[in-house]
DNA sequence: GCCCCACCTGTTACACTATAACATAGCGAA
DNA sequence: TTCGCTATGTTATAGTGTAACAGGTGGGGC
């Protein structure tokens, strides 16, 4: 998943510096979203804690280069499951677990489309965020 | 739009207090999204400035009643352009005027239902917030 | 009438999220 | 070397949202 990144970073001659990498490595760690604030927390751990604009400014990068989601509705970031292929962002969030599914379902993003071209929208960047119950927190929380 | 929602929460009853009715109001006047500090600060323009947590608590339940949606991406409220069926919240947001359209079509909510079943995760709350260029920012931009 | 309960609101303080403005440092090319 | 671009550091502050607890209001049952 580095490699992957810094390979696509070495594509495009934009520069995957070591603090850029630290973020990306703190938000691929965890198997999930989080907070901006936490990253910063991680990265103080053993050396100097970074002001959090620094923090900010690395995560604009990596998502500019489509690295890491931003999930509007939970104030956090993603590492991107499959980064090789350019995609909106479509995500699917447990609200029993908090697991967040990478939807990436071509078909929602040419409805979303054909919808706003029917209202003469240009679409630029499709968000979809769906609050729900994942399979596992489904089946567990059936008996209700 | 007012007696709208007045009608509805009679029929739910739930009560549209005068607190909760004024931040109705001052989001339903400004066509468009509006900041939850900005209705504060239209609620202290004649009266006393209402704390914070108070329009939060209003905002709370209007969501909770459908009339008003929140705009994760842009932080901001947006009175429901149409109450009466329930829908999921699906807009669309100009970066050129800051123009939002309610989309609300049904062919995006099924295939995010479609979707999200394959995934085996079932759907409680479906969010889509499209930016992009409206259909008169679209034209005068397009020589660019 | 009176009490009780549920809901709504007020008050204070605080947590969390994000950016502005300006200074410094590194790196490559003319 | 010097210039220009990009990246980073430093300090301060803006913007968004909640916690915790107290007080007030109104309606239903006794």
């Amino acid at each position: 998943m580095l490699s992957e990144a810094e390979r696509r970073c070495a594509e495009r001659q934009v520069r995957l510096t070591p603090q850029r990498r630290r973020v990306l490595e703190v938000i691929a760690d965890r198997h999930g979203a989080i907070g901006a604030y936490e990253i910063i927390a991680r990265l103080g751990e053993g050396r100097s804690r970074p002001a959090p604009i620094s923090v900010y400014r690395a995560l604009d990068f990596l998502m500019a280069q489509g690295l890491v989601h931003r999930l509007a509705s939970l104030n956090a970031f993603i590492a991107c499951s499959g980064p090789d292929r350019a995609h909106g962002a479509q995500f699917l969030i447990c609200r029993g677990c908090g697991v967040i599914g990478e939807l990436n379902d071509a078909s929602v993003e040419a409805a979303i489309g054909r919808a706003a071209a029917a209202a003469g929208f240009a679409v630029a960047a499709p968000l979809v965020e769906v609050t729900g119950l994942c399979r596992s927190c489904r089946t567990s929380d059936a008996p209700a």
